[in-house]
DNA sequence: GAGCACTATTGGCGATGTGTCAACAAGGGT
DNA sequence: ACCCTTGTTGACACATCGCCAATAGTGCTC
């Protein structure tokens, strides 16, 4: 048995694209980190000795297959309200079907949403979606608690309906644009505004 | 040691409810089946004799705690459609808030959302719901799948809104209230027309 | 009321998974 | 070539789960 020592970020890594390759495929509780530590070619100590618990490297797997999707939405193309609507859900649309099964594992979360810590994790993402969304519909200069609530809220149902189009197929990509961009538009227009 | 005998249907109901409340009150990994048969004051061997696997009991909460919703909704109180889309919103959310903490366990999924089995639960108790929205509207006669699909859409957008109210507490129930029914008339207006 | 049969209920066995930690060895510096 | 840092291993202790043979309530028969 000839074992080899890698640089602690190069090990550190290899295992965790092992668990993001694992976690995606599987729920949480049929992966073992006793499956992650062979298909690393590694002892299973060595996976807590990096990541501490179980948990806590399923926690870092969500967040890396939750900050993919945060490339670049800072090209706003300014324009009316509806044209805006249509930009960023076409740009959402695009995102989310390019990572599609990793982003429905983490946005699904895999078989741990419910648990306090894994909620957190997620819980920020939807934030700073819903702080992009109002800053690309002109709203984004210091919005009120309430305000923000009710831009996770859309961006709930915009999670909620990719799942929808993405797993269950009964819906087109066009049906989905316009249910998302419609609503984004009526939220402007007769919802934020009473946000006081 | 005086060991007493029940009736199986009494002994499951017993056991059933020690185990909504364990449920209810923290997330699947966190309450053990050793947990569940002490506090029914009973041997762990016969919760797995009543209700087989852990998973298959939990799926039994669930359903449970998902089914008391749905209580009558039969009263259709006619009128246009804002108003109508107001009576079910007041409708949604007086259930809701009436059992938020089961509710809210369920839907939050108590730590096993993404498990194949447990999102068969909740997505049939979605799809009914969605139902229950289309008869609301008048759109309930042989629905498209497509139109299912937008239902079960707005059904999350108001999952997550009550989520987010019952939880957080940044939103008011008027805002709250504000924000369904503008996007329930919404729907009917724009966006279920497309769905062929 | 004593014995009996039915079955609800128990307790423990084996398997699996997890966190920890002392011991081991790979590989560069001297 | 030796050593010393530290990446890496293997095993121990503990928890939980599914299963099943053994046990003992409880109503029924005579």
């Amino acid at each position: 048995m000839r074992r080899r020592r890698l640089e602690p970020d190069a090990r550190r890594e290899q295992i965790l694209s092992v668990a993001i390759r694992l976690f995606g495929s599987k729920p949480y509780a049929d992966v073992s980190t006793t499956d992650v530590a062979r298909e690393a070619g590694v002892a299973r100590g060595l996976v807590n000795h990096y990541f501490g618990t179980k948990k806590d490297l399923y926690l870092e797997v969500v967040r890396v297959m939750l900050t993919v999707p945060e490339t670049a939405l800072e090209l706003l193309p300014g324009g009316e309200l509806p044209e805006r609507a249509d930009s960023i859900v076409s740009w959402f649309l695009d995102v989310v079907s390019r990572h599609s099964t990793s982003w429905l594992a983490a946005t699904g979360a895999g078989g741990m949403a419910g648990d306090a810590d894994v909620d957190d994790v997620i819980a920020e993402a939807v934030d700073v979606a819903a702080d992009g969304v109002l800053r690309a519909v002109g709203m984004g200069q210091e919005p009120t608690a309430a305000l923000r609530g009710m831009a996770r809220s859309y961006v709930g149902l915009a999670i909620y309906t990719a799942q929808e189009w993405l797993q269950r197929g009964v819906l087109t990509r066009d049906q989905v644009h316009l249910l998302l961009a419609t609503n984004l538009v009526t939220m402007v227009e007769r919802v934020f505004p009473h946000a006081r």
